[in-house]
This record gives structure tokens, sequence and C-alpha cells, in this order.
DNA sequence: AAATATAGTATCAGTTCGATATATCGAACG
DNA sequence: CGTTCGATATATCGAACTGATACTATATTT
């Protein structure tokens, strides 16, 4: 699951661990804190795989122009330089590989193991690389598994023997699946307009 | 995590590794379905330090009345027959210790670690087990968490850099918290006027 | 000058998950 | 009548993830 979400990140450009931590807090909105002990894991996993390699390590100290005239390394400072709040101190860069594109898709795309909500929001905010339909398969697979849930915390939350505390903790786990539901039917009918919009365009 | 669970389900009568899945997924409101590879090493776990003790596996080819005349044997007896839908084959039932009782109150007051929305959603199902005061303490440190985590993705949906998608994800997020935070304050208000009323009856 | 916060990499033990194996029983099906 | 199917039940394995901890360097506050 973090494979997926590194990917996606380097997708749109280099990234080093600590930088990872930040983003996936601040743009993919799945989780509050990932652990470094699953992060740096997560990229020496990747790496043995050959889906990211590391960029030259640079140090803060290191003159800018100090750095030879490989290619690689040059690509690396010009990472580096767009990174906001430069380096303090060394770290290791990654950046995805040809292979990790397209493990990336292949990730993104399999239908397998979906259920749980982190899982869901993760591919939701990486759905722009998904194809029309693919989202739509995504959406409905969700959609499902949902109502299932919602059966499901409905009939514990009316389940008579539960105390006070405890049947609160299910009607809110019912709201919960029930915002859920609207805002996957939001994006669904989001996604079945722009479809017709597309329709209408090739007539 | 999942012993707090455990125990919280021991407290109220004895069960088998299968049902503590069956009655998380529909008491505590909190897993969908929590995998027996996490269930039976807990129960290990909590058997190993002493925490919870199995009663005599019965095989339901057994006659109810072949078993002895022990007095655990037939508390074990009692408990499955308060089961509905006896067993089809060989169940190890357990049972809660004293000193099981005393750990379970011990882990759920204690204020450490209690940030993600699983286990907060675990204390406050066990919440009768809590004294009002503890009660009102961990209600007010969930809030605390869930306004910093609100700004977190209330920022990331303002973030411009954002796709539709992803966009979209952080704004569900935001959603999810005002959801929750609304809960909380809901329930603290819950525990503030009971307190009051306590206080009317103690005059 | 010292404490504290932030940025950064890294590892460890313990917990949890998903998959898989095994077995029993009731019910449905041909 | 046998057989497959689904629910009930226990158990284990490898891989993934977490929380804690350790270490270093720079920036900011006191």
């Amino acid at each position: 699951m973090l494979d997926i979400a590194i990917l996606g990140l380097l997708m749109d450009r280099d990234h080093h661990g600590y930088e990872i931590r930040t983003q996936l807090r601040d743009r993919l909105g799945v989780w509050a804190n990932v652990s470094f002990g699953s992060i740096y894991p997560a990229l020496a996993r990747l790496e043995r795989f050959g889906c990211v390699e590391a960029v030259v390590a640079e140090s803060s100290r290191v003159s800018p122009l100090s750095t030879g005239s490989l290619s690689g390394e040059r690509a690396s400072l010009r990472s580096l330089r767009a990174t906001p709040g430069l380096g303090r101190r060394g770290r290791k860069v990654y950046r995805i590989t040809e292979k990790g594109r397209e493990e990336f898709v292949t990730l993104l795309s399999d239908p397998a193991t979906l259920d749980d909500s982190k899982n869901f929001s993760l591919r939701m905010a990486l759905a722009k690389y998904l194809t029309p339909s693919l989202r739509v398969g995504l959406l409905e697979r969700r959609r499902a598994d949902l109502v299932a849930r919602l059966a499901e915390v409905r009939a514990g939350a009316h389940n008579e023997q539960l105390d006070s505390y405890a049947r609160s903790v299910m009607e809110h786990a019912a709201k919960g699946v029930e915002l859920d539901l609207a805002w996957i039917d939001n994006l669904l009918s989001t996604e079945r307009s722009n479809q017709q919009t597309f329709a209408r365009e090739a007539k």
C-alpha cells in the first residue's frame, strides 16, 4: 500500500524519505503520519525491485558547483533546487524509473484488495493516473463494499444489548459510512457527466 | 490494541476466537473484519501473561451431560449454552482472569497513544468501564487531536497544486474530521450534563 | 551559551494483515 | 444418495506497518 503512495508521489517529482512523509500527510490525506519505520524499508524494497533509484545525496556544506558533470548529478541538483528550503543535511533523493512507472499503473489498476478506507482514499487521490472506466470500476466496487458495511453497522447500532457508549460508536460508524457513500455517489455522478460531455463532444 | 478489545469483550462473558471476530465486527464497530492472524496470537499472548485462561474445549459430539462435575467445566458449559448456534467443532473458550480485569482497566485508562481513529473508537465503545473523569479526559485529548488534524487537511484541501481527485480526497477527509469533531462535542456535552445531574442529586 | 525545534536517515521489536491449510457440519442440488 | 457449498472453527506464515529509539546537523528561541 505504501508502495503505491510513494510511487504516486514520485510520478510528479523526486523526493527524499522525510519529504515523502510530509507529502503523504499534506497531499494524499490518507495518513496523519506514516512511520519512518515504514517509509525507509519501503524505499529500500522499491529500489531492490528497480522501481526507484537513488540519486546522489547532497550535503548542504558542499558548494553546489563542486559536484561534477555527470548527468545524474546535474539532474539531482535540479531536483534539490526545486525543493523549497534546501538540504540541511545529506539526503537520499529517490527517482522513479520506467519500470516503476509501469508497476505503479499496474498496482493502481489492480482491482484486488481495496476494501478498507485508507486504501480507497489513496487510490482516489491518485485517480488522475487511471482511465475513466477504471475510475468508475473502482468507485462502484467501493460503493458495494460500503453498502454492505452500512448494513453491518446499522444492525449493530440497533442491537439492544449494547450500552449507550458502544451504541454511540456504532451510530457514529454508520454516519461515517453514510458520509463516505454520499462522497462516492457524488464522484460517480461527476465521472458520468464527464463521460457524457466527452461523448457529446465526440459526436 | 487488539488486547484491549479482546479483554473488553471477555469482561462481559466468555468467548472463543471465531466469536471474538464476529463480536468485534458487530459490537465494537471498529474493525470490519479482524484477521485470525491477529486474534489467535493475541489470545496466546494474553494467556501467556495470565490475563485470560482457556476453559475446556467442547466437542459438539460429546453429550452435554457427559462432561464431569468440575466447577470450571460447569461454567464453561453454561457459557456454551448461552451461545446461540452451539459448537459444530471443538472450540477453545477463553475466560478473563482477575489479573486480566486489572490489566484491562489499566490499558483502557492509559492516556498514551490514542491518536488514531480506530483506537479512540475502541476506547469509547468500552467507555462504560471508565470513570466519568477519565472519559472526559479521553474525549478532550481526542478533541485536541482532531482540531489539529482538521487544520492539516483543510490546509491540504486549499492547496492549489492538487488535481481535482486529490483535492476531493482532502475535502472529504476534512468532512470526516468535522463529523468526528461534532460527535466528540456531543459526547462531551452529554458527559457534562450527566455530571451536573449527579451533582444536583448529591446536593 | 544552552535549550529547543525542525530536518533528516536509520533500525528494532512487537503487532497486525492477508493468504493459506485443515476440519466439521448443515443445507442445497442433481 | 453422494457431493459440493457455505458457515463455523483453529492455526500458522511471511510480509508489512507501527511506535520507540538512536543518531546527526542546523535554526530559532531563551
